[in-house]
Parts: C-alpha cells; structure tokens; sequence
DNA sequence: AGCACGCCGACT
DNA sequence: GTCGGCGTGCTC
C-alpha cells in the first residue's frame, strides 16, 4: 500500500496522509508532483513531499488524493529541500513553505505547460505566384514571411503591417507553416554580442578566483562604487555560459529596473529571463519555466527568485547584498541572501555576494574565512573617490533644514555647470503638523505615529498604514487655526530649494514622483541632458541610477540612525550615505559629499568619512562583539499582534511563564510592547531572544512554537517567529 | 488559514 | 419565528 505524505498550505507545522487516487498507476507517483485533494470540507492542491508505506493515521481517516496534476517533479529536489531546510529554520509551517517555493500560476493548480512563442514560415518550393494575382493582402503576407527564412511571430507582422487575419488561410493552402520558436543557444565563440571590457588588476584577481576553483565557493566582492563589480559578473558569468552552464541573479526589488537587465541582455546573446514583480501569474510561470528547462542561461529576479530551479546551475549572484529586500519582512521570513549560500552548498556551485558596503554578517564570514574576501578599490576611468565634509550645524540658523555653508556649496557647483544632488530620507512636505497655540500634533488614528502633511495634492499621509486624510483647518483639540509645519521632507526642500536658486530646475524623485509609468526615465532623460539641476530625493537616488554629472551630494540629516534603539542604526545609517555619496565624482568631476550633522566629533561618523567604510565596519564588529551583537550572537524575536491593547503581550508573557527548563545559555528580553505598539490598528508586542549556539536557539525555538500553537489564547492574537531578524522593531 | 457548527440577540 | 454575530474545533 502507497501513502502520500502531501505538503498543503495550511498553518499547520505537519504533512498529510493520503491514500493515491483510486484510479491511479501508483508506480508512476513521486516526489514533487502536485495533487488535488479534499482537505476538510474544501479543495485544495499538496505537493508530495513523501512516498511511503505507512502512516500514524487510523487508516478510517484516510482520504484518497482526487487527482495527480503532474507526470513530472515540478523542481529538482534540492529546491524542494532548500525550502523545506528554510521551513525548519525560519519556523514556518512546511505546507505554506513548500508550495511557496513554487510559481502562484501552479501554485494554483495552472498546468506545467508553459506558453511557447510560435513563428510562421513558407513551405517549399512555393512562391508568391501560387498565390492568386488579385489576393494582394495574402501575397504581402506571403512576401513578409518568405523574407525570414528561419520564421517570423505573429506580433512581428503584426508591427510589420502584415495582415495576421490571412494567416490561417495560407496555412489552410499549405502555403505556410507554424512552428514553435525554439531558442538555439549560440556556440560558446558566439555568446559574447559586446566586447567584455577590460580588467584592472583587482578585478582580474577576483576573477580568476571565482573562475579557477571547483565546486562550492562563497566570495565577498567588496567593491566600492565604480570600481566595475557588474563587469566582474558578467565575465564570471560568460565563464559559465561557455561550459553550457546557467546563472541565477538576485537583486534587491529597487534594483530590478530595465537597464540593469539591459546591462546583461546586451553583453551575451542569450536569452534572459527576469522574474520581477510587475509581470502577471502566467508570464511569471512562464519565465520560471524558461529558467527550470534550461532555455533561459541567465535568470534575473528579486528575492522569491532563490527558489527559481535552474536545470544547469553554474553561478549564483547576489547583487547588494546587504540590501534589507532580501530579508522578508511578513509571512514567511526568510532571508534570499542566506537560501541563496545555503542553495550554493547544496548545488555544489560557486556563489558571488557584491556590494560597496557589505553587511556586517558577510565580512565577518570572511574573517572566520567562510567566504572568500575579494576587494575591488581602485575607480574605474581613475576617478577620484568623493571627498567627505561633515558639517556641523549645531547652533546654525537653518532655512528649512538647509545651512547656509550648504546653500554657499550648492551655489558654487551650480555656478561650475553641474548638477547637485540632495538626499532627504523623508517623503512628504513636512513630517508632522502641529498647533502654535497648544502643541497638539496630527496624529494617525491607527497607529502610534504622526501623518505626514504633504502639498500635491494637499493631505495628511499616515506612511506606516497608508491612510489618508483632508488637511484640518483647526487644531483637534482646542480650535485654533494656527497649525504649522514642523520639519522638512522631500516637497518642501524642494520647494525651499526652487525658491532659492530660481534659475535651476529642481527634480524631486521620490515615491510620490515616480509612481506614474514612465515618470522615472523621463526624469532621468531630463537629469542625462547634463544641465545644471538640484535633484532632491529619498532612498531612490541612492540605489541603482548613476548620475554622471552630479558633483555634489549634499545629506541633509546624517544623524537620523546614529542613536537608534536598533542595533543595526548605525551600519545602516553607515551603508546608506557610503550609497548616496556613490552617486557624485564619477569620471570626470571629482565629486565632494557634504553630511549636515549636529554630532561632527561623532568617532564612527568620522571614521567612516576619512578612513572608508571598510575600517568603519571593522570597527562597528569588535563594537558587536563587545556587546555579544549579531553576527556575534543569534537572534530570534517572537511577535504577538491582537485587536486589543495588552492582550498580545499578556499572551507571550503567558507562554514565556509556561515555558520551563529553559536553556541557561539563551536569553531572553520581553515580552515589550513593540516600538510602535499600534500599527494600522492592531496592538503588538514581541519578545527577543538570543543565544551564541545557533543549534540550541533552534531547537528552542521549535519548543516554543508548539506551545504557540497549542496556547489557548493562539486563536485571539496573531503571532509569528521571526529568525534572524533585520529589523527589530 | 478556512470552514462549519452552534448558541444567543434584534428584526420581518 | 429566522438572520447573523463570532467563539470553538477540526483538517490525513
């Protein structure tokens, strides 16, 4: 007798038994088809995980499976297993984890039939006489598809003015022929459409290294802005390529735009798939399917795409690497820069993390010599690295959050012709709206959290739950009309700027700015004319676009993160002005970065600013390591949200008291109401564990997840186990 | 998570 | 008399 142990998403931490369809061949049954059962009283779709011959099941209970959907494993088993290792580790339920590492289209039951392209062609020995002299439309067409010979589709007609309706009829008069576009991969001499650049020594070095060794290998590439990471992949790529070989590449969601996959597209002449966000359920299967059938060499995508399977796997890349998109923030947490080295292991393939300003996590991999440490220092074109000015605006009058020895800076590159960029983490005209007359603040009805107050178009914008409302005319609380803007954001440096320097155009590029289609190339077309510009902007200008003219970045508030109640403020406050200043100086114009500060003497502020980041970051290690602060120690936070204050709380306080022998070695803090204690309405709190012995703090982990579950007020609060958080709040 | 069952309050 | 509120229990 054959039993189905089936993965279904569902919460419970537990496989399912079920009895192969009635009418099923059972020797055609194997892991990693998917099949259609009744679960309860619904319908649902498993994945077989498992075959075997028994079960802990009364056999009364057991269900037959209505329907195989597959004659395949829909993934090879080490994407099975890399999301299954990944259920155990971050602490989800195997069922949700299983059938999320697949495409939703199957996920949903969509068949494993992915669409092909299909191209038309003419049929020997026929010409365009056989064809009628008065049927003009069907001669054209005839004409068009003889004229590509190795096929044309039916789109490329369409755009050539042919006429697609007479497709059919030809074909009826075996005059043409339909046949489905296959892909031939060129020969490894003719893959390259570009000539590679060519290598400074560092890059060379790295290079060789990734290339010259077999089998599993972790390499930092450390490269600072400009130093050519992007060419060391690709060629590192191409490597693989020639072996018929295929690469997978991660990049954070910001970073998926069309250039950077035009950056690949135009170096080899394959094809590329991308897995990004905007692409509906089918053409996402569909380019899974390009990926998992080895049709598609080089695969790009976000962090789901860890779990695309690869039929030839050569190379995995992860590009940023300390970028916080990797890490999922709800649902199932895991993080794609961890699976991504996990993943390498276990295919036995080289895996490449890049970024300018490395997590703290990866250098100390290197230093423990898991990964291997490549650095690349030296600028492309010899271009001089940004010169750092903390400026210091303690007791300085400031117009809108700008000095007057910034505004003398800007003035001065302006007046040189080039273009200055200016960075203010905060969207929104002002980030709160107070009353002159008794201090009350507009606050968000469902969170802890004051509304931005933006001017186009005019309302109050809560950031944390997104919700809006009409800008109030008098004060809540005692009626006065004198309600003022406190503090700037992106719309009001902006305009402040306009007002300022009214003969230069001011670019705002933030979210708000950018959300319509198209709005982001026309701004960049509009910044690449070259003319002088202040661009005023959020996190978006530090990621991704190159702005070649930019000579000067100026960092409105370097403080915000410097005294943060999370640990990672500083490395993140560290990594995100080493990104903005990477924006300026390129070729050309040596670029100056000028960081306003109310802590000039700040050590780390300081250090970063003359000796780099690197010696930053080694010293922000042995800080960690003072303290026992990750990478140093494991974390752990376990979460409570519920419609009513301090039940979530009292809820981990409760499973924290039922909790006996507990580990020595594992520390607890919490249960805490979490730092914004309401968010979008629900009350949350959460409880912090850490231990240095990753094996106990899971096995600890998986003990308290059973008392979760079974806890008696689990069905009055919402809770998740959040492994390895990013970030703590 | 779904989904159904079941037991109490305000409506035609 | 019933429609429907959400507490409770179950899913091979």
């Amino acid at each position: 007798m054959k039993i189905l142990r089936v993965a279904i998403p569902s919460p419970l931490r537990k496989l399912f038994d079920y009895l192969p369809p009635i009418d099923c061949k059972t020797d055609t049954l194997e892991r990693g088809l998917r099949v259609r059962i009744t679960f309860g009283r619904r319908e649902v779709i498993g994945l077989i995980l498992e075959i075997t011959d028994k079960t802990d099941v009364p056999l009364s209970k057991l269900k037959s499976a209505l329907e195989v959907l597959d004659q395949q494993p829909l993934q090879p088993n080490y994407i099975l297993d890399l999301a299954i290792w990944a259920a155990d580790y971050y602490q989800y339920p195997i069922g949700e984890a299983a059938l999320q590492s697949l495409p939703t289209y199957l996920r949903k039951g969509g068949l494993n039939e992915p669409s092909h392209t299909f191209i038309w062609k003419a049929v020997p020995p026929f010409t365009v006489d056989d064809i009628s002299q008065r049927a003009n439309q069907q001669r054209d067409l005839f004409k068009l598809i003889t004229e590509h010979p190795h096929g044309i589709s039916k789109e490329a007609i369409k755009a050539e003015g042919g006429a697609t309706q007479l497709l059919s009829t030809l074909l009826e008069k075996g005059l043409i022929k339909q046949e489905r576009l296959v892909h031939a991969l060129p020969a490894a001499e003719h893959l390259l459409k570009e000539a590679p650049l060519t290598l400074n020594t560092e890059q060379s070095t790295a290079l060789k290294k990734i290339t010259s060794q077999q089998g599993f290998n972790a390499f930092l590439l450390d490269g600072i802005t400009g130093s050519g990471k992007t060419e060391v992949y690709l060629q590192a790529i191409h490597h693989y390529l020639k072996q018929n070989l295929q690469a997978l590449i991660l990049v954070p969601e910001i970073g998926l735009t069309p250039q950077t996959v035009h950056r690949f597209q135009s170096r080899f002449r394959v094809p590329v798939a991308v897995l990004h966000s905007g692409l509906t359920d089918k053409q996402r299967f569909d380019a899974w399917a390009q990926a998992t059938q080895g049709e598609a060499p080089i695969v790009i995508g976000t962090r789901s795409a860890i779990f695309t399977p690869l039929k030839s796997p050569g190379i995995i890349i992860l590009d940023e690497e300390h970028d916080s998109s990797f890490k999922q923030q709800e649902g199932f947490r895991y993080s794609a820069r961890d699976l991504a080295v996990v993943r390498a292991h276990a295919e036995q393939v080289p895996i490449i993390l890049g970024s300018a300003t490395p997590s703290l996590e990866s250098l100390q991999n290197c230093v423990l010599s898991r990964y291997q440490h490549l650095t690349l220092k030296t600028r492309a074109g010899n271009a001089n690295a940004p010169g750092f000015q903390l400026l210091d605006i303690k007791k300085q009058p400031l117009n809108n959050g700008l000095s007057a020895a910034l505004l003398e800076a800007i003035r001065t590159h302006l007046n040189q012709g080039t273009q200055v960029l200016v960075f203010i983490n905060r969207r929104g005209f002002s980030p709160s709206l107070i009353c002159h007359d008794c201090g009350w603040l507009a606050e968000c009805r469902r969170c802890d959290a004051r509304m931005t107050l933006h001017h186009s178009p005019a309302h109050l914008h809560c950031h944390h739950c997104d919700s809006q409302r009409p800008v109030p005319k008098q004060c809540d609380h005692c009626g006065s009309q004198d309600l003022k803007p406190v503090g700037a954001g992106t719309e009001r440096t902006e305009q402040t700027l306009a007002g300022l320097f009214p003969d230069t155009p001011v670019i705002r590029v933030d979210r708000d700015s950018t959300s319509r289609k198209g709005a982001m190339s026309k701004i960049m077309d509009k910044v690449n004319t070259g003319a002088p510009c202040i661009l005023v902007g959020t996190q978006m200008l530090a990621k991704g676009h190159h702005f070649p003219k930019v000579t000067l970045v100026a960092i409105l508030d370097a403080d915000a993160g410097l005294f943060s109640t999370d640990f990672r403020g500083m490395e993140r406050t560290a990594q995100m002005i080493i990104q903005v200043a990477g924006r300026a100086g390129r070729a050309d114009h040596p670029g100056s970065v000028i960081l306003q500060t109310h802590h000039g003497d700040h050590p780390l502020l300081t250090l970063l600013t003359t000796q780099g980041y690197e010696k930053f970051a080694l010293e922000e290690l042995t800080q960690r390591q003072k303290f026992q602060l990750p990478p140093f120690c494991y974390l752990a936070i376990i979460r409570a949200e519920a419609t009513q204050s301090g039940r979530a709380e009292a809820f981990l306080q409760s499973m924290r008291e039922q909790q006996t022998n507990f580990p020595e070695s594992i520390q607890w803090s919490g249960p805490f109401p979490s730092p914004m204690e309401k968010k979008a309405g629900v009350f949350r709190a959460q409880l912090l564990l850490s231990a240095t012995n990753r094996p106990l703090l899971q096995n600890t982990l998986s003990r308290l997840c059973l008392l979760l579950t079974d806890h008696p007020l689990a069905n009055r609060v919402r809770w998740s186990i959040d492994v390895d958080p990013y970030d703590l709040n």
